[in-house]
DNA sequence: GCCGTTTTCGGCCCGACTGTTTTCAGTCG
């Protein structure tokens, strides 16, 4: 079982002893172990199993080292099992209405004996809530709201979504008199995957203008708090936008505090504590005495630590390493010198060979892969050993036409159902390039998952593995298959694993990019673009490879052509 | 439930905004 379903097993647990009314502190302490195993650079319940000692994992104790145990052994957790059988089973999910917590899903359970989102919303339209201890008129009326929100479908955005949000809100609230500089924070600027909300820094003069112009925008369908620093709304297609405001003199604490995590700040702040000091969105703190505020560096600096990159806020260790002066030096866009996966007209793409070529060079580049689709993949018209040689030719005569770029002779053929490759070894063998997905048969067992990648992977041909787990974002789940044996056998037989970096895909993800540069796989940041607009997408690639804490050493397209192709070799 | 070069018991990050409240609880960031 992967270490994401595990974690679940915690979360459940934590919302229904949170409705129970139980000890805050201990609801928080299965949220923390769920965290923690998430985050665990290798799979717990094999560790759990082979007996490893989980407790010596912070956050995770006697307790739940135990109930780990139980779930690696029987798939279940009896604990957990026993909790559901206390409340109804759609409870839980009341809490994800925005406005209510435990303690008034609690009430409204006991009272009113309200069981699902349904129930609640007759209720509270028949009048029923009214005159339950603090429940007035307006609590009433918001929580319908609420309610209307979540059934149009409140959730997290893609990470692109959320930037171009941020851009359009940043952009409105520029010219603002008062306003002196406007930053994109929080998972934004952490470059996480999805993003629940877009989170802006002002720096300005409190009580300025800027409230009343951020409410004021033409997309805000709801306004649903504002105060003197701070300020919340909702937009026309259910993405909510939180703006913070304070003075220039604070900016370095407020930002570290707007761009979290909610655990790299908590953390932070008991380190702050531990030293005798107190951090918050105001500053670091002595007493009464500011010790720090105005740059993050400054504030990191007063606990002891190291500047940390906001890709690495995520309380996996980036504390203690900016403590020891062990932080990585991470990889950067100037570091990537080529593209090596892509898609022209020839199959679904939009831009021809010498436009992808022309367009990469503009970047930069050294070199690209030309990777079309092969014949299996019939939807984007893949191309058989005939048409795909015929289309080498074509990347000669543009290689001839351009010294500023080298164009390689890639494919990436389809791993069919069986791990065979889609395309004859011999015209594989005359490829500069090989990358290896699946497109198809996502459903496998896991155990025929895993052996078809092995044998893909185990194929002589094979340079890369693109988009290794196959999950699209907020879309399609990763297929399931044994991640730790696949990292051992790329490392085996020296097969590069893709990140790629269209926002939809960001696969591998950066927990799983993380584990394999720990294990000494190499990887690789490819766009796969279907335009020469999609070649831009690196930078979301080289975030994720940065949430990896990866240099630039375990990447491959940061190194010239020559070494590359000596690499490839 | 977890954790400990000041603790094995008694803490657990710190603050803004709202609604219903007369001093604060609940929820959220
Ligand atoms: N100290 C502290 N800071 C918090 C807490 N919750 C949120 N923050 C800070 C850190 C977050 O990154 C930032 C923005 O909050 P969000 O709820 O929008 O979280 P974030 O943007 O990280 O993730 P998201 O994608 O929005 O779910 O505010 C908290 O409980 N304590
Ligand atoms: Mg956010
Ligand atoms: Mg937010
Ligand atoms: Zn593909």
């Amino acid at each position: 079982m992967d270490n994401a379903k595990i974690a679940r097993f915690f979360e459940e647990t934590a919302e229904i002893l949170e409705i129970l009314g139980e000890n805050p502190f201990r609801v928080r302490s299965y949220l923390n172990a769920a965290r923690a195993v998430r985050d665990l650079n290798r799979n717990a319940a094999a560790a759990a199993k082979a007996g490893e000692d989980l407790t010596a994992i912070p956050g995770i104790g006697e307790s739940i080292a135990a109930k780990i145990g139980e779930i690696a052994a029987t798939g279940r957790l009896k604990y957990l099992e026993e909790l559901k059988e206390k409340i109804p089973p759609q409870l839980p999910s009341l809490l994800r209405i925005s406005g209510l917590g435990p303690k008034k899903v609690k009430l409204f359970h006991e009272k009113l004996g309200i069981d699902s989102i349904d129930s609640l919303e007759k209720a509270a339209r028949e009048g029923r809530l009214d005159g339950l201890e603090g429940v007035g008129e307006k609590t009433v009326a918001n929580l319908l709201k609420a309610i209307g929100n979540r059934r149009k479908g409140e959730g997290r955005f893609r990470l692109d979504a959320g930037r171009a949000a941020a851009e359009t809100v940043i952009a409105h609230l520029k010219k603002t008199p008062g306003v002196d500089r406007l930053v994109a924070a929080g998972s934004i600027r952490r470059w996480s995957e999805t993003v629940g909300d877009v989170d802006i820094l002002a720096v300005g003069k409190p009580g300025g203008p800027v409230m009343e112009k951020f409410t004021g925008h033409p997309e805000v369908e709801q306004v649903l708090a504002k105060g003197q620093t701070k300020a919340s709304v909702r937009l026309d297609g259910g993405l909510q936008i939180d703006l913070r405001l304070l003075p220039a003199d604070q900016y370095g604490a407020a930002l570290l505090y707007f761009t979290g995590s909610k655990d790299h700040n908590v953390a932070l702040r008991k380190l702050a504590q531990e030293k005798g000091l107190k951090l918050s969105e105001y500053g670091v703190f002595r007493g009464k005495k500011s010790r720090a505020g105005r740059e993050e560096k400054e504030c990191y600096r007063s606990l002891g630590l190291e500047w940390i990159p906001p890709e690495l806020r995520e309380n996996r260790g980036e504390i203690e390493a900016a403590a020891n002066g062990k932080l990585p030096r991470l990889v950067e866009l100037e570091n990537i010198r080529g593209d090596l996966q892509m898609h022209t007209t020839a199959t679904d793409g939009a831009n021809t060979i010498a436009e992808m070529a022309e367009a990469a060079a503009g970047l930069g580049y050294e070199y690209i892969a030309i990777t079309e689709h092969s014949r299996a993949v019939r939807v984007a018209g893949g191309l058989d050993e005939t048409a795909l040689t015929k289309h080498f030719k074509e990347i000669d005569k543009v290689n001839r036409r351009t010294r500023k770029i080298t164009v390689l002779k890639g494919v990436e053929v389809d791993i069919l159902a069986d791990g065979g490759l889609d395309l004859k070894d011999r015209f594989l063998a005359e490829c500069d390039l090989v990358v290896a997905s699946v497109h198809s048969r996502f459903n496998l067992p896991e155990g025929e998952m895993t052996r078809r990648l092995v044998k893909a992977l185990r194929h002589p041909r094979v340079h890369i593995l693109g988009h290794p787990t196959g999950r699209l974002i907020l879309d399609r789940e990763p297929y399931g298959f044994d991640l730790d044996e696949v990292f051992k056998v790329a490392r085996e037989e020296g097969v590069i694993l893709e990140i790629n970096a269209h926002p939809s895909r960001l696969d591998l993800n950066d927990i799983h990019a993380r584990m394999a540069g720990e294990k000494g796989v190499k990887l690789c940041v490819n766009t796969d673009a279907h335009s020469t607009a999609g070649l831009e997408m690196m930078t979301y690639g080289i975030h994720i490879a940065r949430r990896a804490w990866l240099t630039g050493k375990s990447i491959v397209n940061t190194l010239e052509l020559k070494a590359l192709l000596k690499t490839l070799r």
